[in-house]
DNA sequence: ATTCTATTTGACTAAATAGTAAACTAAAAC
DNA sequence: GTTTTAGTTTACTATTTAGTCAAATAGAAT
């Protein structure tokens, strides 16, 4: 079966890192092959375009990020406990990004999803369908919290919808100002979304 | 004093057309002169570069809606009434957009904010002047709200930011999908931010 | 009418970029 | 150890792109 290579996975995790500290449009496929060591032949031999690559990217990442979701959004958790624990988790996660990159850099689904909604119609059906994948954690946490009766939420879809872009919304402030200090916000946010009044949620 | 010149004023047209349609990245100087029906010996004779034009236009862009925000935002109106008439003229400014591009749109402030925020120092600080003047208009309607005991929100600074937070988030979701229905839920999770009851809504 | 000046034009350079192809190489399979 | 196959490299072409400049021009001011 001929030699192996790691090729592909260096170019995905260059590209990864070039779009989501930088932009989409801005990113050459040069500065790809050069950041990920590989060369311009090797990325024409396992991709076809930057498109194509981007988006088996985005979906690697997904499937690395979706256990420490699924983690966070633990079922064996209260439901407003989860809330907490992803927007602590997302303030880590971000913080960290920030030592490494000397960036807040939010999103990388709405970044990209917005950067490229116009234009690269592929691309961006990707960026939907993990975003759908995403939102589930909220749905379903928001159905067990109405169940429970610690919110009121009888369409949980439609809510999760709505916590969803709020989320999405803050970290493009996040980014767009470069300030951690927007993720504090985050918690209080939902919250209000989903009817909690403050000391309800100390008393969970 | 020389011949005189709208030059300037069909750039910064067709930047902005460009940008908001597809992505700063990927809009070329050619293709702005080219959609302006400008030389590009003209289009650095007014601009230095392309990150210039483009702060100079979405100030433009920015004085012409303002006057359209004041409208809906008119103090002479009962607070929730101007969130209600807000949702109301975004819906319908996007609808026009979708007609006339084939596309929704959402924000250009975030979409173009997100994507030059690492990169595009000066134009990103440009957009977040014009957010901030943009956010004050939910931080007014919020307080006098608050001051007409139809919400409460003692901080109307941190509701402000918190209700566009998720108003932008919104609109990215409605770009990404290029769906004009997310709009619709736009009012509903304002009025959930705030706290206001569906009936209160209803009764003001 | 003439002058003056703001603007326009087109032709240009240099660099960056996407994409190709054929020769080359490493290592797996036998 | 030979063959086969997967992956790599290099050198190349053709475009696109940013940016420059000197000459031309239109029209305002006088």
């Amino acid at each position: 079966m001929g030699r192996v290579s790691d090729a592909k996975e260096k170019l995905m995790k260059a590209v990864t890192e070039l779009i989501w500290t930088g932009s989409y449009g801005s990113t050459t496929i040069d500065q790809i092959c050069e950041r990920a060591g590989v060369k311009k032949g090797s990325f024409y031999y396992f991709f076809d375009s930057k498109a194509t690559l981007a988006g088996e990217a985005i979906e690697a990442a997904w499937e690395e990020y979706r256990p420490k979701l699924d983690k966070v959004f633990s079922p064996s958790l209260a439901p407003l406990d989860r809330i907490h624990r992803f927007c602590e988790f997302e303030y880590q996660e971000q913080c960290e990004l920030h030592r490494q990159f000397g960036h807040v850099l939010g999103c990388p689904l709405c970044t990209l999803g917005t950067e490229v909604s116009t234009q690269e119609d592929a691309l961006c059906r990707k960026v939907q369908a993990i975003m759908d994948q995403s939102r589930k954690y909220f749905e379903t946490t928001i159905r067990d919290a109405h169940a429970a009766g610690l919110v009121y939420a009888p369409d949980a879809a439609a809510k999760a919808r709505t916590v969803y872009a709020y989320s999405e919304g803050l970290m493009a402030q996040a980014r767009i100002r470069n300030d951690l200090q927007v993720f504090r916000e985050m918690e209080r946010g939902i919250l209000d979304l989903l009817g909690v009044k403050e000391r309800e949620a100390l008393a969970t």
